[in-house]
DNA sequence: TAAATATATGAGTATATGTTCATATATTGA
DNA sequence: TCAATATATGAACATATACTCATATATTTA
């Protein structure tokens, strides 16, 4: 099932049939790494959904806690915190604490970006 | 349960607590359009998976086809189809048709940033 | 017009994911 | 040290989603 040595000629008729063997071969080798694929797919993930995207863009402002983010979201503060860690586990949130609070803030300017660029695309 | 009217006031203690009503307030303010928020994340959602992804990433290089794109992720056509169309329903890529294939192509700088950020992020 | 090729689509299925609930951990103040 | 507060986490459940299979549509060629 696996033929990934087997390069394909051109108008390939196997199981796996591709018109551009070159261009395919081209892919190939500009792919980026594996891990590399899929620590992007995790970074885009962690903003696709409307809950942490809401959380993100909120942060934009200014820092906030899990309290606060539970009730601009209408959400418990439970689900808040679990989908806090999974934005700081993909480096999009930072964490400082103050006493027995937790500032949550942009991770960096990376996502800043991300949030402007996801905006404007939005709005075309 | 919704609501969403009462605003709240310095360390409310109902139902959803906040610790700063100020910010809740702010972000509320400054929140994006319900609507916009549902296209970002669907934006973003549409990158998140790896396999439309590394689609993504190949057609950085040059358009391809739907039988390239299956030969390129080994997966089958139909798949790459299904795919293919919702990175076309949230315009992350464009078809031109030439004859009976159809050249599928990354639909404007905005995806190529996106892509260019998210690949940095990954890899810092 | 009929056959072949390229792509699209609907239904079904297995897995991933977001939420809630209950509980655990961490920090502060009495 | 004990109670209160703020946050984190594991399990369970409901929904979303990515794939396969079968079939439909569109374009070209015979």
């Amino acid at each position: 099932m696996t033929n990934k040595r087997k390069s394909h000629q051109e108008t390939d008729r196997c199981q796996v049939r591709c018109i551009h063997a070159d261009r395919v071969e081209r892919a190939r080798q500009t792919a980026a790494l594996p891990d590399e694929v899929i620590r992007m797919a995790g970074i885009f993930g962690a903003i696709a959904d409307p809950t942490r995207l809401k959380m993100l863009l909120a942060l934009q402002n200014e820092p906030m806690c899990v309290c606060d983010l539970a009730a601009f979201l209408e959400i418990s503060e439970s689900a808040a915190s679990h989908q806090l860690r999974r934005l700081k586990d993909r480096f999009l949130v930072k964490a400082r604490r103050e006493g027995q609070i937790l500032y949550y803030s942009l991770d960096d300017d990376h996502v800043r970006h991300l949030l402007e660029i996801g905006l404007a695309h939005a709005r075309e």
